[in-house]
RNA sequence: GUGGCUGUAGCUCAGUUGGUUAGAGCAUCUGGUUGUGGUCCAGAGGGUCGUGGGUUCAAAUCCCAUCAGCCACCCCA
């Protein structure tokens, strides 16, 4: 074969796109249902959108490209800074709060392996221009209520949250200096995945004690349904209000019926330095992380916008399409395709009344199909099997069946009650 | 970006110490049978052995490069 798919990007046969559709299906019917309304932006930004936030660093890790003018484009990689500029544009128009979803399709110029890819979507989920850490609690709810539709359970998958200002307040505390705090972050980040005594090097390498690591492995240790509280009880200085707010969260996640799910924990940290408050990321064992959030109130300033709260998660389709094989939460009719009818002349000469009764069929709206080739009604019937059809119909001279593929049930009608029953 | 593993039909693989026209199952297509289905039978198509060099009388098999996939890092918006 002369040419292949470019490197990372993978092609479409219909089985995979049942697949995607059912995810994005799902993602937006979820979406809807909890309130957000649907946008999108384009698929090329200036480049300068996404170094703002990012740092010049991230124009290696994505496409770029230079257009006719001397512009400097990028496919985006993301599209917050995409939600932040169009909100930007409109903050005094848009009624609040603004509540928006979106299934954009990114590219990253990444290495690709396993639950990554160099072309993807994502969902994307947030809240604009609300303080109150309720907006928080909704996006994560939606999270769940989304985990809880495709049929995954606290056993499988959990959503782990934390808080970033707790966590550097708890740092300042144990005596690690503001130079050395993303390097603590990022001991955090790692402690669950590298043996203790790594994580206690990383944090001696950056001169925090032995006595001080310990309490601090201690405090991070708290069971999940004690770990709020003891936050509150040890009154970190300057993080009053984030824990008041943590308090608030797991309280409205409580009353909205969806704690199983959730477990805080300060490992939470995620890697960009714009999150301001509440993180958190969706984990299922054995895989990376599902789905990753969290408060960022800078970033409509970072764009150009005035100052503006923001909340919300992404959502990847890789890592998710792998999880739900692997635990067998697809639904049978994803491996073959669906149809409803599939019409078959039982008879010589009844060809096209199958044509006739096909076409009011679809004109009904209803899917229907019949084969282009003349043959045997037992090959038919395999086809129509194979195509997975819940209804064969038997077209003859005098009357049709229709015939439940499933069970083998067989019902004797005339065609124009057949087709009266269908409208 | 760094290191490692892998690469034979659409898929899963076989292919003896390098040695004639590279095989199987499944899938696909065709025909037959069952003649209202998930069978069964027969046949066919499909591979320049990822690609390009090199060693050799001879390379799927050995060497080098390259591409792609996977794994671990980096990163994870």
């Amino acid at each position: 074969m002369k040419f292949s798919a470019v490197k990372g990007m993978r092609d479409v046969y219909p089985e995979d796109a049942r697949l995607r559709n059912y995810i994005l299906d799902a993602w937006r019917r979820v979406s809807l249902r909890n309130g957000f309304e649907e946008y999108d932006a384009p698929i090329l930004e200036y480049l300068e959108l996404f170094t703002v936030k990012s740092g010049p660093e991230i124009a290696e890790q994505l496409f770029g490209l230079t257009d006719r003018g001397g512009r400097n484009l990028a496919i985006r990689p993301e599209i917050t800074p995409s939600l932040a500029r169009m909100v930007a544009a409109k903050i005094n128009a848009l009624p609040r709060p603004i509540k928006w979803f979106s299934l954009p399709r990114l590219c990253r110029a990444e290495r690709p392996q396993r639950g990554r890819l160099r072309e993807f979507f994502q969902w994307n989920v947030d809240v604009i221009g609300v303080e109150s850490v309720q907006a928080d609690a909704e996006c994560i709810f939606t999270l769940v209520d989304f985990l809880r539709e495709v049929g995954l359970s606290p056993a499988e998958i959990m959503v782990r949250v934390g808080s970033r200002p707790i966590v550097l307040s708890l740092l300042r505390r144990e005596g690690v200096c503001e130079e050395a705090m993303d390097k603590a972050l990022l001991a955090l980040d790692k402690r669950q995945k590298i043996p203790a005594e790594a994580f206690e090097a990383m944090l001696r390498e950056i001169g925090v004690s032995a006595g001080a690591i310990a309490g601090l492995c201690e405090f991070l240790d708290t069971p999940p349904e004690r770990i709020v509280q003891r936050i509150a009880d040890s009154g970190l200085p300057g993080a009053e209000k984030e824990i008041a707010d943590l308090q608030e969260l797991e309280s409205a996640l409580a009353a909205m019926g969806v704690k199983e799910y959730i477990a805080f924990d300060l490992h939470i940290v995620r890697g960009l330095a714009y999150y301001t408050g509440v993180v958190y990321e969706a984990i299922a064992a054995g895989e990376r992380a599902v789905a990753g959030g969290g408060r960022y109130d800078r970033l409509l300033e970072l764009v150009g916008g005035p100052e503006c709260p923001a909340t919300g998660f992404g959502m990847g389709d890789v890592v998710l399409g792998l999880l739900l094989a692997e635990k067998g939460k697809l639904p049978p009719e994803l491996t073959a395709g669906s149809l409803e009818f599939y019409v078959i002349d039982a008879e010589e000469g009844t060809f096209r009344q199958v044509l006739d009764i096909t076409a009011r069929l679809r004109a009904a709206g209803r899917s229907a199909d019949y084969g282009f080739k003349r043959q045997g009604m037992g090959k038919q019937l395999k086809e129509a099997d194979r195509r997975g059809s819940k209804f064969a119909v038997l077209v003859r001279r005098e009357g049709l069946s229709v015939k439940t593929l499933a069970t083998g049930e067989q019902t004797e009608t005339t065609a124009e009650t057949f087709l009266e029953k269908i409208r």
